[in-house]
DNA sequence: TAGATTGTTAATCGATTAACAATC
DNA sequence: TAGATTGTTAATCGATTAACAATC
């Protein structure tokens, strides 16, 4: 088990993805050899942020040089288990599925949607790109036939623990659930939220505390 | 400043969003009190955390007994600044895009797209919902006209830093950025990120750790 | 060589958790 | 009252940052 991702911190695994956009594009323009301290900057981080997170892939620099590009970029990807291709089925064809369906990104994270269900009868026979609409009654059957690990949740938040339950009595492992709700499920199940109203949470608590900090330099100014 | 958010940890404002989803269900069932530990048992938290996070909103309770619900609710959304509406224009009415607009949710933060903006021509003169499309050449007119304080970036990553910039030169004093783009952007404008690929980097991460977990069991049973 | 960069070890910082007195 | 729950203070835990020797 030379790079298992046991102990590497969270906040490590989120900053990782950035990396690799920037590593790739390094890569596309032919460069070989990269710095913390460029990737760094680039970045809005210390360089040794970079460093110490870049020691968790196992990935050893050149004093002076820095990293080679591809092989860093190989280990990162390995590190976040990317070069395993993993299936995974979409609950909800409505607006927001459609765009998840569609998008053209997850194949680089390994991710591929095989497969979306929804209840509304208009939606069955469609395609969201290239991933066909079925019966939301046909998932069991189509989870026992194919081996598929990931559910995706993008229905209302009032279906979404019904949902997930199916999906886990289906056996699959892992959810990622875009619906605003809190899914109570068994702690066996890897269980991954994308909410909107957290990532505005943390947008409008940074600007709020913006604005107090100017108002207060304003008071400071008057003093 | 009797309930300013500075200091305020930002894992704590992320729970928030949580809570606030769960007392807004209690409220509509008719129910007065909740208590920490019913809040903790509920989300999967500890009592003791879900009482600090409390805490930070400046709200009492009573021994025994508990936080009045309504209270409570109106404290998180004031400490969140969600009591304020603010305006937004988003930029890009690809799939993603049309998503966001006709997101209901956002209201409920605060939230309000007024305008969204695409370079295709085929987008203008559509409504996304009740959100209508206009030519990106007209933004920075629509920004001299009407106050908007947050943008919403949903374009492809390439076109990302460039519309940033824009935005930042009109006035925008945050940015919603739901590319796949880490954006340069002067200290003073407040970036959130929505980034799929970090999310689903932390959910490979937890299913591989938890593989290995799995794995190291039944090692653990041969010998 | 000189100097930039790596990698490690130790210090700092901040959030979570524990302990416990106060209280309804 | 007895016991559950709050709120505060202190301890723990984990990530970030600093310091510095090693190295190309």
């Amino acid at each position: 088990m030379a790079t298992d991702n046991r102990g590497i911190p969270i906040p490590t695994i989120k900053r990782f993805p950035s990396y690799l956009r920037l590593l790739k594009g390094y890569r596309d323009e032919g460069m070989e050899m990269v710095s913390a301290t460029m990737l760094a900057d680039e970045l809005g981080l210390k360089p040794i942020q970079v460093r110490k997170d870049i020691s968790c892939t196992g990935i050893e620099g050149k004093p002076k040089v820095g990293f080679t590009v591809v092989k860093l970029i190989d280990a990162i990807v390995h590190t976040l288990g990317w070069d395993n291709a993993t299936d995974a089925v979409l609950i909800g064809a409505g607006h927001l599925g459609s765009a998840l369906a569609r998008y053209e990104g997850f194949e680089s994270y390994g991710l591929k949607i095989v497969a979306a269900f929804d209840i509304d009868q208009q939606k069955w026979g469609a395609k969201l790109g290239d991933v066909p609409v079925y019966p939301l009654s046909h998932l069991q059957q189509y989870l026992e036939e194919n081996h598929v690990n990931i559910g995706v949740i993008a229905v209302p938040a009032v279906q979404a623990q019904e949902v997930a339950e199916k999906l886990v009595a289906c056996g699959i492992l892992a959810i990622w659930n875009f619906a605003p709700k809190d899914l109570k499920l068994p702690p066996r199940v890897v269980v991954q939220r994308t909410d909107l109203a957290t990532s505005f949470a943390v947008l409008s608590a940074k600007v709020k505390r913006k604005m107090a900090k100017e108002d207060l330099l304003e008071e400071d100014d008057e003093w």
